[in-house]
DNA sequence: CGATGTATTGAAGGATTTCAAAAGCCGTGG
DNA sequence: CCACGGCTTTTGAAATCCTTCAATACATCG
């Protein structure tokens, strides 16, 4: 097992812990790694895609640009999740670091043969396709009819919710990431979600300290968000 | 091999065609069928899910809603189209029939035993999620950073590419669907619809007789939609 | 400390929504 | 056959929200 690998921590439940790293060096599957510096390309929409990606330090994101360079942010990515796993044959969309990252890459041809090989990691990823379809479908309710107050916390819920997952407090975000990449996450400009930010600050929803942001009232941040109160129960019972 | 299943016509390259058909009988795969009225609803968001999908004939929605009563009409499905082939434990989204429609019912068990056997069948589902993943991404773009013009653009071409695939004309749809549901579709208002659709009748890129609608200038719409030229070889081949 | 890039704030403009009314379509029944 | 009611579509005018354009403030780094 390479050395990164060995190092490696990201979180239990991604496909890299629980699925590739047990199996690395079984026929053909063997990660390369590399470290990418803010606005390193990985991929591009329309490339033959050869790897599984798997993040494992800092922040990718996924994108797609319309012809006349309007562009739209389809996810952020964090330590453990992947991409690319579906092994498609070309690449449906762009991918670059939003913030200095570290990535595993897994060749296509191993992770095949380890699927067909393995019905429970068949299983797994066709699992995780759901999913990110689930989620783009989420995004696209979004897109279609919030408003920009809406948006903007519906994205704070999704980076805390985001955070959670890997074991991250749900209300100090570090989010390296610049207005304008935000604004084409939700379909706003960057004014707008600068507007909004300090509406919240203003309205002592959220804190904000550099690229860090506090969210200090998530009640009414998932209420604006269209999501369930965060919790509800572990705020009534006694404490223990 | 049911009655219904005999006389069934779905296109080739169809999910049902290509891969269930000629399965039927084998290790409990064995469709029921089940005929809708206009507004009934297949399933919704939440239930558990018991069966893959495959519409026979009409018209069929996917869509979600927030629950001040927005809603997002992620698809419209037509013959041949397949939904819930991809097993999840609960449905991610509602479908009800936007027109009549007639419908293939597999229960999951007997098709996941069938994905199992046969990793081709494993290639063909998984492929057709990350299809699945890639419209959805391309809806995003488009609700995210497109005007009515471009949408409503957008709509009809990608409704003639679906009737290309099923045999049907490029140039005349035949679209029984209110303003209202395209609207939802398009993240619009129906009178935004209504107006964008009464615009490119006046500029004469669409003619429309009752529910069906032709397209006058596959050029300019596609243009509109940002979208590469139609055929523009077969345009400038000499006449046969 | 100045330079560059990013963020904030302001004011005007525009596209879509909202509200409201009129027109059109369709099936039913007199 | 025509009239009627219910429905969808069209059209109009005002309001709203976001964008655009422009200027200022703030940070980070040499």
């Amino acid at each position: 097992m390479p050395q990164a690998c060995a190092r490696c921590r990201v979180r239990n439940g991604s496909l890299c812990q629980d699925f590739l790293k047990p199996r690395v060096g079984c026929r053909g599957v063997q990660p390369t790694h590399s470290a990418l510096r803010r606005g390193d390309t990985l991929f591009c929409e329309g490339d033959t895609a050869r790897y599984a990606y798997v993040i494992a330090s800092g922040v990718v994101m996924a994108y797609k640009v319309m012809t006349d360079g309007r562009r739209l942010v389809t996810g952020f990515l964090f330590p453990g999740d992947a991409m690319g796993e579906d092994c498609p044959d070309v690449h449906s969309y762009s991918a670059e670091a939003a913030a200095d990252a570290t990535v595993c890459m897994y060749p296509h041809d191993g992770l095949l043969a380890l699927v067909e090989a393995d019905p429970g990691l068949g299983r797994q990823v066709l699992k995780r396709a759901h999913e990110n379809l689930s989620t783009a479908r989420d995004q696209m309710l979004m897109l279609a009819s919030m408003s920009a107050r809406e948006r903007v916390a519906h994205f704070l819920m999704r980076m805390s919710a985001a955070a959670v997952r890997r074991g991250e407090p749900a209300t100090v975000l570090w989010l390296p990431l610049s207005r304008t990449l935000i604004g084409d996450h939700l379909g706003l400009t960057m004014e707008t979600v600068s507007r909004t930010l300090t509406q919240f600050r203003r309205e002592r929803l959220i804190a904000i300290r550099g690229s860090e942001i506090e969210l200090c009232d998530l009640s009414t941040l998932s209420e604006l968000a269209g999501l369930p109160p965060p919790n509800p129960v572990l705020e009534l019972l006694p404490a223990v």
